[in-house]
DNA sequence: AACTATTTATAAGA
DNA sequence: TTCTTATAAATAGTT
């Protein structure tokens, strides 16, 4: 969204880079938060920027105790019968999916 | 974005709660994706659906991993200089943020 | 599952 | 960096 249509690939400039990166994130918090509050589901969202500062989203309980959830969900995988797992997997996965 | 505003709050009727959810999470997905392209940042998500059912996204390591991560910087924030921790709260402080 | 009218997000630029 | 503007993208309601 912008005027113009950007490549999906790095930012090469840094500044660009960064103001972006402010934009994205503040707009994918929001789009976390609009998730949760509308469907009811739970969400975790963490981000680290290439700074190395951590901007983070929980819905329900805090960021802790839903890692704690997804640990337990995983380690548990196929046992709880109505419970299933679906991973999507990043990069080449992902990407081909995504980017057309 | 539709052909209606949206009240920010649970939507009521089950199917279109689920077919809102269905949208708005591969949207979330996508987003995540694309701010770890752009951005080269790292970015955990996880969503549970009403029914438990989980997807995730990890950009650069698996989630477990980003998780660990995340464990050792909150459990060493103030420790390292460089790292600070942006904590976004939830609901009412988040909704008076972003409701406006 | 597709369509399309609208809203929302956001890339550039000031 | 904050504000504005033009445009791309997401998506609510409909079919």
């Amino acid at each position: 969204m912008g005027k113009t249509k950007m490549e999906m690939k790095r930012i090469q400039n840094p500044s660009r880079r960064q103001v972006t990166f402010s934009k994205r994130k503040n707009g994918l918090l929001k789009k976390a938060f609009e998730l949760s509050v509308l469907c009811d589901a739970e969400v975790a969202l963490i981000i680290f920027s290439e700074t190395g500062k951590i901007s983070e989203f929980a819905s329900h309980d805090d960021v802790a105790t839903i890692l704690e959830k997804y640990r337990i969900y995983t380690e548990t995988n196929g046992n709880l019968g109505s419970t299933s797992l679906q991973n999507i997997k990043v990069t080449d996965e992902l990407a081909s999916y995504f980017l057309l």
